[in-house]
DNA sequence: AACGCGTGGGT
DNA sequence: TACCCAAGCGT
């Protein structure tokens, strides 16, 4: 009868993944991969770490970057704030920890953006602390290991997970046995029918043994999204350029590029040049109108009828003209990408 | 505690 | 189509 540790632990160190972040222990790329992966597939992140880690290489250099280049660097990967929270967290490291990233838990979890299960990620992998990271694989998989019925949709459940993990850690090898539970919920026990026949930890499973398996874990829904109309618009100025702006510093898509948007539900189509005439302070002609975009954020959705305009003005009074070869520097959000592909490849 | 915050893939 | 899901965190 063997230990689940050891059966844990053995099948990770067999069966792990080769990932870029587990090629060494250095706790920057660590936390970098972390942040990453928050709320992401693994696949999905892989080449975004691969650019990351060759345009900042070191704390220091994400330090001293514009926070600009960051976001363009995130471009795509969503929920941008993580990008943000960890420049200031690595700045904060920088200055007040010499730029070695903290081994304890009151100092790392004081960084912007890293939460308890960060905290826990950073400590176990780069540090070999024994402290729990508890994500939504974890808590799935011990749901079924131990057949524990709390709804984890409830903040109050990981608590739950946190002091199961807590009694049940390996204190030999906290690394090998956090991401083995990790990978395991990846790799075998899945949401949806977990590869039981596979597992190499069955025999310590009560779910299985009880055949509730695909019962667990319990989870509430969420609410459904709603539909947010928008009227966006491209306008050209007499030397092509066009004109884009920044999103507010707070809020979706914080900092990100956008052209010019309105609310459909205060501004229509008759109103549009009126309204931009006193946003943006010059007079547009509209042209023509392009492909709609429709675009599913995980809390709402955005359609966006896009149309062409030109100007014969110079100065907004907000935003900027923007050549559109030197467009790319700016970092844009999924839809709005999705509208600089009409303009780029016309018809 | 509940909600806001992205995106892409799977069924 | 309409969900669900993925190595969460800040407010």
């Amino acid at each position: 009868m063997d230990l689940f540790q050891d059966d844990l632990i053995n099948w990770f160190q067999q069966e792990k993944r080769a990932l870029p972040w587990r090629e060494n222990q250095d706790p920057y790329r660590i936390w970098v991969s972390e942040i990453m992966l928050q709320q992401t597939k693994v696949d999905t992140v892989i080449p975004y770490f691969h650019r990351f880690m060759e345009r900042f290489p070191t704390i220091q250099s994400l330090a001293e970057a514009e926070e600009q280049d960051v976001l363009k660097a995130w471009e795509g990967l969503g929920y941008y704030s993580r990008a943000r929270n960890l420049q200031t967290a690595v700045r904060e490291v920088s200055e007040i920890y010499g730029g070695k990233v903290p081994d304890n838990v009151e100092e790392l979890g004081k960084l912007k953006g890293v939460g308890p299960y960060t905290k826990g990620a950073i400590l176990s992998i780069a540090y070999g602390i024994p402290q729990p990271a508890v994500d939504g694989n974890v808590m799935r998989v011990l749901s079924r290991i131990l057949l524990i019925t709390e709804d984890i949709a409830k903040p109050k459940a990981r608590k739950i997970f946190e002091a199961a993990v807590e009694e049940m850690i390996s204190q030999r090898n906290p690394s090998a046995f956090n991401q083995g539970l990790m990978e395991l919920g990846a790799l075998i026990c899945t949401p949806k029918k977990p590869a039981c026949l596979l597992c190499p930890v069955q025999s310590h499973c009560t779910a299985f043994k009880q055949g509730l398996q695909e019962e667990l874990p319990i989870k509430s829904k969420g609410k459904k999204q709603k539909t947010m109309p928008y009227l966006s618009v491209v306008v050209e100025n007499e030397q092509g350029e066009v004109l884009i702006e920044k999103r507010p510093e707070e809020g979706l898509l914080a900092n990100l590029w956008q052209f010019p948007m309105a609310d459909a539900t205060e501004v229509s189509m008759e109103q549009l040049a009126y309204w931009f005439g006193l946003e943006y302070g010059i007079a547009i002609k509209l042209e023509e109108t392009l492909q709609p975009v429709r675009h599913i954020f995980s809390h709402i959705i955005w359609e966006v009828i896009v149309l062409r305009a030109t100007t014969k003005d110079k100065v907004p009074e907000q935003g900027r003209f923007v050549a559109l070869s030197d467009i790319d520097d700016y970092p844009f959000p999924v839809p709005h990408q999705k509208i600089l592909q009409q303009i780029r490849i016309p018809e």
